[in-house]
DNA sequence: CCTATATTTAACTAAACGGTTAAACTATTT
DNA sequence: AAATAGTTTAACCGTTTAGTTAAATATAGG
């Protein structure tokens, strides 16, 4: 009864690409649908206004994140190789959806004004997580009495700007671009978190 | 010659809030005029248009996010106390100037397109400061052999990060929000970064 | 105190934008 | 092949936006 339907996961990547580089008020409604090779008007049949297109971006997108996240605690018994999985774990989910990085960090700057309230709880449980995991390996003594939302933060925030920067980094220095490659970027943050970076244990 | 004139600063002040809230396209130069108490046509006159003005408001915050960061440096003699200063340096100045890291976070989500080039040349002079302050660290023989470029965005994607975030955190989770202070963001990463999170030296 | 000059604004403009609608189209069902 | 129901689009609408302009206002020098 039908033809042919336009692909929504189709719509909801152009979307994402155009929230992406221009962020949402940058985001231009006409730009989404060329994009997605369809009219304007398919957008608001197939999905709706410009704020229910973003809701629908961010909650697919951070379905995505928090999977990679579950699979890679999973994944593993100790919490050190429980870190270095779920390093893993996000800097590949970022490097595949190089969109949302860019969507997450926008927010972050928005005081996360325009996050649909479905990815604030999200958020709040990765938050969670983190933290359950990380207060895990400190009392199995693995860990020192570090402050587990410092961690969080340092590993999404070098994550982030260091997979969003790596482009730029080659063009801006090409012989010294720092990591680039996922496996770069999991790399170094894994040597300097789990070693640290002095070569004494103390310093104090 | 004339009445008294329009401060230059405040005007600056007024756009670099608007700009941080809601980025370069979601800002309305209106109300950037409305917030400066002058009237639209003020804002051309006095600065120009607003890529003029957005270009104005990251050159004045870069500078004193550099500022900082020299002085950080200069004022330490071990690589590890100035990596410490630095730490503090940046979040003092994240703090007291609170719209920037929104800012340098959505250039970052943004491929730094709509970075001025004056801008593109201080992040990469930047960058090469703490590069070498690194590598000193590492000759020296207090540092492990680590990639700066990972410490450098792990430091300042942290600071930025956690200092965005530090309301949110206190409303998401108020009995558990992590460093929310300047003093307790320098001090969880300083710790977590100097010691490292292994309880023992080594893990592999 | 008057004139030249710098400053300020209300009102305007053209373009861009998000969103709507009514009509056209397509394919399945009967 | 006619009816039906889902699909697609061109054209349009009202609003918002960045940017301009011409006229008004205020200040200092002569």
């Amino acid at each position: 009864m039908s033809p042919k339907r336009v692909d929504e996961q189709a719509i909801l990547d152009a979307a994402a690409e155009e929230f992406a580089e221009k962020g949402f008020s940058g985001a231009r409604v006409d730009e989404i649908a060329k994009r997605a090779g369809i009219n304007k008007a398919m957008l608001y049949y197939r999905v709706g206004d410009k704020e229910e297109l973003y809701r629908r971006v961010v909650l697919r997108g951070q379905q995505g994140f928090q999977n990679a996240i579950m699979e890679a605690i999973e994944s593993t018994n100790t919490a050190p190789d429980t870190v270095a999985s779920i390093l893993k774990g996000i800097t590949e989910n970022a490097a595949e959806n190089r969109l949302m990085p860019s969507i997450i960090l926008r927010e972050i700057a928005g005081n996360a004004k325009t996050l649909p309230e479905e990815g604030r709880e999200g958020l709040n449980r990765f938050m969670n997580t983190i933290r359950s995991m990380v207060t895990m390996g400190i009392e199995e003594g693995t860990f020192r009495n570090i402050d587990p939302t410092a961690l969080q933060f340092m590993v999404t925030g070098a994550i982030f700007t260091l997979s969003l920067t790596s482009e730029m980094r080659r063009e801006l220095n090409s012989d010294n671009p720092g990591p680039v490659t996922p496996d770069q970027i999991t790399e170094s943050i894994r040597d300097i978190l789990l070693h640290g970076i002095l070569k004494n244990g103390d310093e104090k």
